[in-house]
DNA sequence: CTGAAAGCGCTAACAC
DNA sequence: GTGTTAGCGCTTTCAG
């Protein structure tokens, strides 16, 4: 059996009052019994017990992160951000994977509440607005990372933004005939990328032909698979002579897929088809992929300390932060890099 | 203020006792009453207090997960298996990820007792003796991945035996000269990978040149990264004539390096030098890496299934589980797959 | 400065 | 069946 502070009370000759001070830096404990205390402490190898301070002083000192799981790439590097942040802080992080977006959604949040945690960070999914009302009444620290609520902290990227800047790439490297490779469109982002799309074509008075624009209808990752993309290019393949000579990819796994619909096709990239993603995952740089990126450890880094903010003062008004991911240019729409493959290994390690 | 049982015990005209007995479906509760108080909970929106219930029950319904947060892929495939199984159970994950081996899993895992976490999954580190010691005494329920002790239970893989396959399929396919590029040998599975190459080797008869094993020096993730991998391949490259015509690669994100340096240089692969890697993480099959694959989701859930089973009954006795690591060929070993290029997007999307 | 005592919200005997 | 009571281990007044 540990060892609690009564243990240490009795050994030390002392209240448990005086223990409880000493382990909680409170100043009016004199130097020598503070010392005796510690001693004491030391000896027998005590550790306060967190749920049991967690009661009393109704707090937990830990944070609830949850994801849609199968984000996996993008979310591993937000995450990196968050652990290396809170771990300065010894503050615990429970992690929830969801994967039904709704059904998970709802009844996990119900576990949020009840000092479980002390606050949460929620990742790319819509927050129902059901738990917005109540975490925003009941002024529950939320911070959302890859999504927007107005009454939250957020952090995002300007998606429209980005597709937009992707899509004027393709142009100014003289393609006429482009085409999009979305990924569902009843997720935001997805929305949000192809109007940034649209916008970039109609201002350089390039037409948008309807029949260049495809759209996922898998349910499973909001159409943000590597699947998708394979199967969608496909149908651009089918289109024969009609196919366009540059595509943009909602997403970089999905450009993965593409990219193996062109190969076996016998189809080259850049050459007959170039191609630029989103995202920027580490996948990328492997494959030689253009994409647009995203600066996923920061912003998990930010939405933290952000979060750690908000717990230490509840009253605060919430602030948007968005991104403009930047163009990395790689093989996949240029070709000038040594391989005439966008597939061949890439010229610099870390591009 | 959120409701407790005493708000409920009040309106629904019952002791607290009756109302804690509804909510741990104890049968000696009449129906009506039962239904009473859980009506009156539903009005209250009661939600039970997870520390107020882990103090007296003194269990947390959550486990730790302690993984080195740098196997990224690695341990994002583990994870999965992990979280999918662990939500059925209604367990919460505290994932703690350790930067520096020695120093962080010293004191983080001072955490660890006191009630903080009912059990913990230990993942890819050598538990220290010293705290293999209280837990085994004090019968923490303890789950090793992709690590082993004797006291623990522990799911790994036969890195030598798996190291000695994937030679083997160099052998087979014709290769005499063949090299071997590590991690740091300080690691386990870095040395067992060795042994399982120059055992090989050695049954097949053919001599081991000492200066065909290169060695990384890299303490960041042991050696096991892209870049230790990109800057020994180079090494080899210096060789000139004297390269290997096959590589073993220690890990697959080691041999993505590795391609990049021969890409850099034009040689090609499998054509000049054959790669096979190990782990088989996601971005194998994107790159076309012949490899080991290791069944990380599986043994994630394996791991959470036996840590609850320990949880349940502490006595268990230690089970060690061990895969052997499958081949999977790709490109960088095996030319005929349509494409030349070890790096062409390859044939089929899920290999 | 320090000891005693009253909770934090819930569980688990123990009586009736 | 159900109410009462004594903790779980710690924090935090409140006296002194």
């Amino acid at each position: 059996m540990p060892a609690t502070i009564y243990d240490i009370a009795q050994e030390a000759k002392v209240g448990i009052g005086t223990v409880s001070r000493v382990f909680n830096n409170h100043p009016s404990v004199s130097k020598e019994t503070r010392e005796r205390v510690l001693k004491v402490a030391a000896k027998l190898n005590y550790q306060p017990h967190p749920y049991a301070r967690g009661l009393a002083r109704k707090k937990t000192n830990s944070i609830l992160v949850m994801v849609p799981f199968f984000t996996s790439f993008f979310f591993v590097e937000i995450l990196r951000g968050v652990q290396s942040l809170l771990s300065q802080h010894e503050c615990d992080l429970i992690l929830h994977g969801v994967n039904q977006p709704d059904n998970a959604a709802l009844s996990l949040k119900k576990n949020t509440l009840r000092g479980r945690v002390d606050g949460m960070l929620f990742f790319s999914m819509q927050l129902p607005e059901e738990f917005a009302a109540v975490y925003r009444e009941q002024r529950v620290p939320v911070v959302l990372v890859d999504t927007y609520h107005k009454s939250f902290d957020s952090f995002s990227v300007e998606n429209s933004r980005g597709a937009y800047i992707a899509t004027d790439h393709l142009i100014k490297l003289g393609h006429k005939r482009i085409g999009m490779l979305c990924a569902n469109l009843q997720s935001v982002p997805a929305r949000e990328r192809m109007e940034g799309f649209q916008q970039a074509m109609e201002e350089h008075g390039l037409s948008v032909d309807p029949r260049l624009i495809l759209k996922s209808e898998a349910t499973e990752f909001d159409g943000f698979s590597r699947e998708s993309g394979y199967g969608l290019m496909n149908q651009f393949i089918a289109m024969g002579p009609a196919i366009p000579t540059a595509v943009f990819v909602s997403s970089d796994i999905q450009a993965a897929g593409a990219l193996t619909a062109l190969g076996e096709r016998g189809l080259r990239c850049p050459d007959d088809v170039a191609i630029i993603g989103f995202d920027d995952i580490e996948l990328a740089r492997h494959i030689g992929l253009t994409t647009m990126r995203q600066p996923l450890p920061d912003m998990g880094a930010l939405a933290s300390r952000r979060l750690l903010e908000r717990m230490a003062d509840p009253t605060l008004p919430p602030i948007h932060t968005t991104f403009v991911p930047t163009l990395v240019v790689r093989r996949s729409t240029f070709r000038d890099f040594r391989s005439n493959s966008v597939s061949s290994p890439m010229k610099v390690p870390h591009s």
